[in-house]
DNA sequence: TACAATTTGTGAAATCTCGCACGACCCGCG
DNA sequence: CGCGGGTCGTGCGAGATTTCACAAATTGTA
């Protein structure tokens, strides 16, 4: 594989999907310019245009992009082709609402189990998901060949979780953890925490004067 | 403003913060080496170092970073010396959990109030707030001088709650939505869509071949 | 056909970001 | 004091990423 493509550049791919997704929708519209899409997405239109040129040559000169083949192209590419299967960890409020989300159908993921250590938990239902003792985390995840989790677990417990989810064969995991992971050999983690996000948006607003 | 930080150099900060915290709890610590912090966040000592230097010199030859010091300089450079009032609109699942979360204490923000617009929801109660209607957002808002929102709602209204909280004086939104949304003027918006994530990991592992 | 209006794909330039490597400095110890 | 071990702050070059800008291709019109 010479062809190395950057990070950042698969990083914006399910953003122009997502885009795509909808304009599709939208009555009489077949295709889409880059400048359309770039519009829409508040970025350039030649970082669009260099972005998907790593991988064809998908528009046609004159008219733009067909929306529905890009579509098609780009879910390929992401290997969204078929449905992944999708372990959460944690039936707190937020594994609840993760459980409970309709929109990862039709966008190439479904919640397949949940998991908790609390005994008060396991045995209720979110989702349509019966909740699971984190003590067979493993053996299910290995058993149904599972390759992507989130975490929805205190910062306390998700290295250990993380861990013994890569043991099982695990490859990706979102983790809403507050807290860096140390990344298992071969394992993809990407975070999210709310309260990162807020602190650097803080940076640029202008604090009130306490009265 | 000769001196403009790289908003990538912002992005980190709060790691840096939040991995600091963790250290300043362990006993028997006061200093930190820029290889240790580098080392727990999987980046490179220099990055760090060089970081921080935009905002002055906190550190000692020798010796490393004072945590606590270090700590208290990240906390004022964020803006985070005082806790700031955060609304959430949107009382799905996700709403909930964002109200009930009780990460948000001790970081720099508290959330004052939830909305929505389902006769249903309001007036119940999560996480120690009664729901409000969205039809006082508004109002509310711009009563309180709030300036951070977060949006859990569908993505078909996302970008007129946006503009509404944006006319009400809302300067950062942290948005679940999974859509892009076009920026009021003065106003930063983050986005978080876990599906999003999941797409962009998908594309490095490998589909497992349909039996 | 001829031509104007669009829009792609891309080489080259510009800009941004990172990491090396080293001088300066600090601490502890004999 | 002098020295060894450790660490910071940073100039500089390497590398990554974005933007520019234009030839080539397509469409629609007359």
């Amino acid at each position: 594989m010479e062809n190395q493509i950057p990070d950042i550049v698969i990083g914006r791919l399910p953003l122009y999907l997502r885009e795509l997704n909808r304009m599709v929708q939208e009555p009489d519209r077949v295709t889409a310019s880059s400048h359309e899409l770039a519009e829409r997405l508040g970025i350039s239109s030649a970082q669009i245009r260099k972005d998907l040129s790593h991988f064809g040559e998908f528009g046609k000169q004159g008219t733009g992009y067909h929306i529905q083949y890009l579509i098609d192209r780009l879910t390929e590419i992401l290997h969204l082709t078929q449905e992944w299967p999708v372990v959460v960890v944690g039936a707190g409020f937020l594994g609840h609402a993760l459980a409970s989300y309709r929109g990862f159908q039709h966008r190439g993921f479904h919640i397949t189990a949940v998991f908790d250590n609390d005994p008060e938990k396991i045995g209720k239902e979110v989702g349509g998901l019966v909740i699971q003792d984190s003590a067979n985390l493993e053996a299910a995840v290995r058993e149904a060949g599972i390759q992507m989790a989130i975490l929805s677990v205190p910062a306390a417990v998700a290295q250990d979780i993380t861990d013994k989810l890569a043991a099982a064969g695990v490859k990706a995991i979102l983790s809403y953890a507050p807290v860096s992971l140390n990344p298992p050999d071969g394992v993809i983690i990407s975070y999210s925490d709310p309260v990162v996000q807020l602190q650097q948006m803080s940076y640029y607003l202008t604090p009130t004067p306490t009265p």
